[in-house]
DNA sequence: TGTCATCTCCGACTTAAGACTGAGATGGTT
DNA sequence: AACCATCTCAGTCTTAAGTCGGAGATGACA
């Protein structure tokens, strides 16, 4: 009996990759496919999948959200979330929403087999990267300090290159609101201007160039 | 005779994608695949393709240096950008680099597989949307301004995140200059701050990021 | 020779950024 | 109940950033 995946991702050269890859092994079959969060939920009743490969990034439900609710109404099913940049918060989000494993896209075909056998087990699978950074987060001695929500939806806005009056205008807070989260996010990243901030968050994939 | 293509992108998943579309065509045949630049233009005496496939973003080397070798060096073989996202700048950079066309990432198979034949027939191929940039960008009365060799020099330093007085002992030049200098590349890349030019920077590749 | 772009610098000015201190409100924890 | 983190905001202050107008020096170019 092979392990039923569902593939949730908006790209669809993506999907056809992973079809390809998972198509090898007999052990696994594609049941289905999903732009998006919200198609996934659609389909997981009819195709009931053991296991969801979960893009994050995506539009109409991304796949933060999506995983809530499937974790919720189809606690059977595990999710696996796979996305192509590293982030700590998208990490601890996944997590914290439910997804059994995290992988990067770049995960080579033999580790994306085993990771999927491993989650329709119940097993917790990680790419050695979200291992390293979820390892700093848990035993952070002299790690350095944690950006809190508030401070990295204003670092991400600050890298788009906004002002903070902008930044203030777009998350309805006053300017000297944002000053104060400025500061704190200089202090905590130990940079000394916001174009060092605004760099910083580029370098850890927190907003992508291009 | 099958149009032979070579694949250069630094996901696996994205390569495998694309050689399953493609593969479905018995008039094309993917021979090769690499994963950054400098790893394509060592395939290419070797496979002699007709058409490369070529992310724009990769590691060791990216997309527009290797296009630019490519063109140099193999001038018979035709090269098409393939991105996931829609940038002016590297458009542009692209099509100077000598690339035929340009396309993105969630293109319909059948589209791609037609402007992979356009190319190794020498014709240009663009996707829509890229089209529709480069356009504007042609009749744009408000042409890029080219920045002089010391105004790129301030620009590389400002994109390091280093300050007005940093900046000019570097340069041994006056803070009073580099402000000069600084507020005459803000107005030609029409953006309205420091920061935002320090991402211009490191999106137009004239700093790298890590 | 004159013209033009570039690089350099000055002064005066306005505005944005950032540091520092303090403080009220919320919500969760123990 | 007391505690703590977080988010919010205010006031004050200093400094950095950025604009504007002007100007001298150089070298290339026609």
């Amino acid at each position: 009996m092979s392990i039923r995946v569902l593939l949730v991702d908006d790209h669809a050269v993506v999907r056809q990759g992973l079809k390809m890859f998972l198509g090898l092994d007999p052990d696994l079959e594609v049941v289905g496919e999903a732009e998006n969060g919200e198609e996934a939920i659609r389909l997981i009743p009819d195709l009931n999948p053991e296991v969801v490969l979960m893009d994050l990034l995506m539009p109409v439900m991304d796949g933060i959200e999506a995983i809530t609710h499937i974790r919720q109404d189809y606690p059977e099913t595990e999710v696996i979330a796979l996305t192509s940049v590293l982030e700590d918060e998208a990490v601890m989000k996944a997590m914290r929403a439910g997804a059994i494993g995290y992988l990067l896209k770049d995960t080579q075909a033999e580790e994306l087999r085993r990771a999927i056998k491993a989650a329709a087990a119940g097993q917790v699978q990680l790419s050695p990267q979200a291992a390293a950074r979820l390892m700093r987060e848990v035993r952070a001695p002299d790690s350095p300090e944690k950006l809190t929500e508030r401070e990295t939806d204003v670092l991400r806005l600050l890298a788009l290159g906004q002002a903070n009056k902008e930044i203030a205008l777009e998350l309805s807070i006053g300017e000297k609101t944002v000053k104060t989260h400025v500061s704190s996010i200089l202090r905590k990243l130990n940079v000394p201007s916001r174009t060092q901030a605004a760099l910083h968050a580029v370098r850890i994939g927190l907003v992508s160039i291009e």
